[in-house]
DNA sequence: CGAATTATTGGACAGGTTGTCCATTAATTC
DNA sequence: GAATTAATGGACAACCTGTCCAATAATTCG
């Protein structure tokens, strides 16, 4: 959350980068990316509104939309919480409780749809996605089913990965579909569809 | 499917819109989309490929999004195949296999995926999207899961438009996400994983 | 201290896209 | 022939990108 722009690293030769500069530079980013969107992230009206060099941009971030998930991360990174009480659905209902809550979360919601929808032109931005949102999140969904799985609360015939789509993957499709509802209700009825058909109830 | 262009309807006074310059105009737009992609789509080079004044395209279409969107559906336009054979699990799997072929082809995939990337940052064109593709597309689904539900093959304490998102919503995460594997295996295995919780084997 | 090294700045430039304006020409109906 | 609508071609300011360059600042190494 925001803790890693210090002291990084020990540099070998020349000026040292201003981590002043860094910090202006990614605190604009994120109030032009809350405000106004993704598409609105640009170089040159983050440099003028930052007060800084547009170079100093190009040097750092490849791209816009790089320098908005950058921004993202940097504000509005969350804890990805890991908890389990044991129980399968439990820890279905609860984790995709928050998850949905983030992303019904206005601001937080339209700024993630809004890097995804870039990511599609931008094969660059897709990779950074996966690497510092898409994958972790996405393996500790699959450890949860799999957690379940071997306590015997879901048949071993099930593919876990998969079924991580049927669930979180869900939800993005709401998020990202024109028209998808994304609330409470919602999440509780991905898992109760679940229990429905495995007549668990 | 391109259809609705020839004569569509008595225009009053002046002179009649050009059909010959629209069919240019879809056209260009058309192989501008499917070989560079939604965001090449741009009023000034369409209109200079086509031979077409660009306040020609400004007076017929909304943004370039729009009018990509327009190519797309002129040219692109699948058959929703709405056939049944009277048994769930069959349907939903020839069902899915060939929408999943659809979006996984190269071309039509990433067109599909560029415009509702493009539809994250223009609610306009989300609305469009929404009227024509997937609005009738969802409706479909959810029909072929009431059906089912109807004879008695899913509990009817499943929520078939929770469900609707279960199977195509996981199709269009593992299309929009970065490392998402779409592919017919993926297919089988959504409904796979319904047939295993639900023990119907 | 001085030299080498790296960061940052400010300015400049061409290229592309948008959105808008205007005058002109073309086709069609009344 | 007059009114009406479509289409054209040209122009313009505004914005963003990508790149180049010269000048200045901060830091480390010899």
């Amino acid at each position: 959350m925001a803790r890693n722009d210090t002291e990084p690293a020990k540099r070998g030769r020349g000026r040292p980068p201003s981590a002043e500069v860094r910090r202006r530079i990614l605190e604009t980013a994120a109030v032009v990316l809350v405000e106004n969107g993704v598409s609105e992230v640009t170089f040159d009206k983050v440099a003028r509104r930052a007060g800084v060099s547009r170079m100093t941009l190009y040097k750092w971030f490849r791209s816009p939309a790089s320098l908005a998930l950058a921004a993202f991360e940097d504000t509005y990174a969350d804890s990805l919480r890991p908890e389990s009480t044991g129980d399968l659905w439990t820890d279905l209902r609860t984790h995709l409780r928050g998850f949905v809550a983030d992303l019904s979360e206005p601001r937080l919601g339209a700024m993630v749809a809004g890097l995804l929808g870039s990511a599609q032109h931008d094969p660059a931005l897709a990779g950074e996605i996966s690497g510092s949102y898409t994958r972790p999140r996405r393996e500790g969904a699959a450890e949860l089913l799999r957690a379940g799985q071997e306590r015997g609360q879901l048949p071993a015939s099930v593919d876990v990965e998969v079924l991580v789509d049927q669930l979180w993957g869900a939800c993005y499709a709401r998020l990202l579909l024109p028209e998808g509802v994304l609330d409470e209700a919602f999440a509780d009825t991905l898992v109760a569809n679940l229990r429905a058909l495995s007549g668990t109830d």
